[in-house]
DNA sequence: CCTGAAAGTTGCTAGCC
DNA sequence: GGCTAGCAACTTTCAGG
C-alpha cells in the first residue's frame, strides 16, 4: 500500500471523477500547480496506482438493457476446473465483473447483455464449457448507482 | 438507442479500453483519420453515448482490500421508504453499485471498503438510517475480473 | 463524408528558486 | 520539493475536394 499525502488523494479524487480536464484545471482544484501535479501523477502511474483512462458509455443508449448478477455454486474445487472456469469468464466480454467469494456461494458475476435471450445464450455457452452445481440469476430492474470511484 | 456504424463501434471499443491515446492513434486503429473520428466522437458525446473520462485506480494498492456484495430484502415498498433508501445509497461513497432487482431479493449493492470493520461501520450506519428486512453480505476473496467495457 | 493544413491548448521537460 | 518558461505534441477548427 502506497504512502500518499492529502494532495495526492485530491488528485486521485479529481481523476476518478473526471479525467478529461486539463492539468491546469486539476492543479487549480487541488490547490497546486501544473508541474508538481504532473510529477505526482507520473509517480502514481509508475507505482501502478493509476491505471488506464477509459470512457464511461451509456449502456441503455447502446441497447444493453439487461444486467444480471449471477450467483454460482460449484461442487468441483480442483485446480483444473478453476482454471477452465476462470478462462471462460475472462474471454467473455459479457462478464463485466467476476469475484470468488467466501462462504456458501462460490462466485458472483455481473453480466451485461442486450436482452434476456442474450443472457440465455451466454448461460448455455458457460454451462456447456464448465460444470457448475447451482446457478441463480438476479435480474436488475434499475441501475441506481454505478461508479468505479473508490471512497478515498 | 442510437444508430451506429462499424467505425463508431470500433471507436467506442478503443475508448472504453484505453482513452488515454491521441486521436491519431485511435484513427489509425479504426482505419480512418483524425477529423472524421473527432466528429464522430463529438456527436456521440452530444448524444450522451460517451460520458466522462475516468481513471481506473488500483484498489489494493490504495488499501481497499475488502469488497462485499450485499443482498437486501425489504418489507417496505412505499415511495417514502424507497426515496430514503435511494438517498442513503447515493451519498455513501462506499457503494460502488446499487441495483433494484426483480424477484425474491430486492436490492444488490457492491460495497468497497478498507477492511471488514469499515464494512460494519457502513452497515450499521445504513440500517440505522433505513429499515431493511434482511441483509446478506457476500465477501469477495478475489476480484477475477472488473471492467466497465460493454460487449459491443 | 473525407483530406489537409492552420490556430489554439495542452502535456511534458528543463533549469531556477 | 515547487515555480517559470519554453518546446513539442496534441486537440480543434475550417477551408476545399
Amino acid at each position: 500500500m502506497a504512502r500518499l499525502d492529502d494532495i495526492d488523494r485530491k488528485i486521485l479524487g479529481a481523476l476518478q471523477t473526471d479525467a478529461g480536464r486539463s492539468l491546469d484545471e486539476i492543479a487549480k482544484e487541488v490547490g497546486s500547480s501544473k508541474t508538481p501535479v504532473w510529477n505526482r501523477i507520473r509517480k502514481m502511474r509508475e507505482a501502478g496506482i493509476i491505471g488506464n483512462q477509459v470512457v464511461q458509455l451509456d449502456a441503455d443508449k447502446l441497447g444493453f438493457e439487461a444486467c444480471f448478477f449471477v450467483l454460482i455454486r460449484t461442487s468441483e474445487h480442483d485446480k483444473a476446473w478453476q482454471e477452465a472456469f476462470l478462462n471462460a469468464l475472462m474471454k467473455r466480454a459479457e462478464v463485466q465483473e467476476a469475484h470468488r467469494l467466501a462462504g456458501d456461494i462460490d462466485y458472483i458475476l455481473k453480466v451485461r447483455v442486450k436482452n434476456a435471450r442474450a443472457y440465455d445464450t451466454f448461460y448455455q455457452a458457460l454451462i456447456s464449457e464448465v460444470k457448475v452445481h447451482n446457478v441463480t440469476a438476479l435480474l436488475s430492474m434499475e441501475e441506481i448507482k454505478s461508479t468505479i470511484a473508490l471512497p478515498l
